[in-house]
DNA sequence: CGGATACTTCGGCGGGCACCGAAGTTTCCG
DNA sequence: CGGAAACTTCGGTGCCCGCCGAAGTATCCG
């Protein structure tokens, strides 16, 4: 590669790339953009392949990287092993191109309720997405909470308004506090970063929202209803 | 794939990093992030491999979304598709662990210099990055025309500063401002997003930078380095 | 018009890799 | 202690894909 001088450079990336170029392997990290540890039998499950298949995959992704394993007994956790890698993927599944396989519509009714639901309210790695995520986000631009003019920002008195829920943003470290995700089921950004995972784990903990079954779903419950209306003034019905 | 109700998200994932999991490829994109329309012979020659192996993977790039085309006459030219496309390189770029293919010194004289001088100054894909990057990003940060408190933003003097320039940015479009894109030669972050690019067309029209050859490396002319030190305090030899 | 250049198409070759099932190891639990 | 469950290792199979060179087409230029 690279004629004379190679860089490795390309080598590396395509490495790198390569890792999530299998259906398995994404359909294992799209799994754990949850945020949650998943064990090794879940994945092959939710993949449809063996479970000795899965332990590979498994193995290519723990050395690449790309997730992080803890052993538990005879269990294998798995997540994925920083923000980083969780905002790659997701900008990834940002840049499919929407007409490649015809957004087929679901074929049962438990499906098509399974997609509501996760269209109406899911968690992206640690922060909150579908029309739930978007209509926080909307709020909060809404009540100046946050500035998209130059670069999104938190505001002085969204950052007060984060203090009066009791929402403490961890020390200016690596990661951004506020970040801006485009959600793929309403095409339109709402708020990740640290800001945004910790409003998260801020409505699990009040018991603004809960999960529903096993997968990224969530809903809201009706002390989350009431909790968003009196702080961001969002109508009972977000959809 | 995913058992009984496939997402075919996870293929549609698999199938847009496939495009970058492979060498050339990768080599090509790589490449591709100097901004500039490539013709297919360049590329090919630049990795290293038959004009029809180019063919077929520029075929493959282009269908994939990644790049964009341009014939004219019995050329073939080629670039990134936009701002997005660039981005996911760098990002995957950055996430590459800075281990894996041990950083091979440079074996002659000619690369050592070549490589020097990348790492002095360069662009990524449309702003400018390398010593003269991370150097422009900090005295700006400095003198308080950026913002990294919450977020990368660009502070009201910032905005005057570039129109001072006859910098004016494109209309608030889906493009941020400002972005910040970690530098890896330098292991920290510079000044992209809008008016990175911005601020990099005008320092090649103003003439303080000119390319060096072929590639992405740039030279700060005399008339750049006194302009940085008039503008930004930037002292004489920046590296 | 004729040679040179840029690109494309095609056939064939070779290697890598994703898959499975069977057998083995560790851990859990009754 | 013994069965069940989670995970791993191993061998074998088949397919996909990247590569090349040769031949074909389009374009440029003298």
């Amino acid at each position: 590669m690279n004629g004379y001088h190679a860089h490795a450079e390309a080598t590396d990336l395509a490495a790198l790339a390569g890792l999530l170029a299998d259906d398995t392997r994404a359909s294992f990290c799209l799994a754990l953009l949850d945020g949650r540890a998943w064990t090794a039998t879940e994945l092959a499950r939710h993949a449809g392949v063996a479970a000795s298949t899965a332990t590979g995959h498994l193995n290519l992704l723990v050395a690449g990287g790309l997730l992080a394993e803890e052993r538990q007994g005879r269990h294998r956790y798995v997540r994925l092993a920083n923000a980083g890698t969780a905002e790659l993927i997701e900008s990834l599944a940002c840049l499919v191109p929407p007409s490649s396989s015809g957004r087929t519509a679901p074929r049962s009714l438990s499906a098509a309720s399974r997609r509501q639901a996760m269209a109406r309210a899911r968690t992206c790695y640690d922060h909150l997405a579908g029309a739930l995520g978007v209509s926080i986000a909307d709020a909060m631009t809404e009540r100046g909470l946050l500035d998209w003019d130059q670069g999104l920002a938190l505001t002085p008195s969204g950052a007060s308004w984060l203090a009066r829920l009791d929402i403490t943003l961890p020390p200016a470290a690596r990661r951004l506090p506020v970040r801006s995700c485009l959600d793929w089921t309403e095409r339109r950004p709402h708020l990740a970063g640290s800001a945004g995972a910790a409003l998260c784990a801020h409505a699990f903990s009040a018991g603004w929202i809960t999960r529903i079954g096993s997968g990224r779903a969530v809903m809201l419950t009706d002390a989350g209803r009431s909790a968003l209306h009196r702080h961001l003034g969002i109508p009972r019905e977000p959809g």
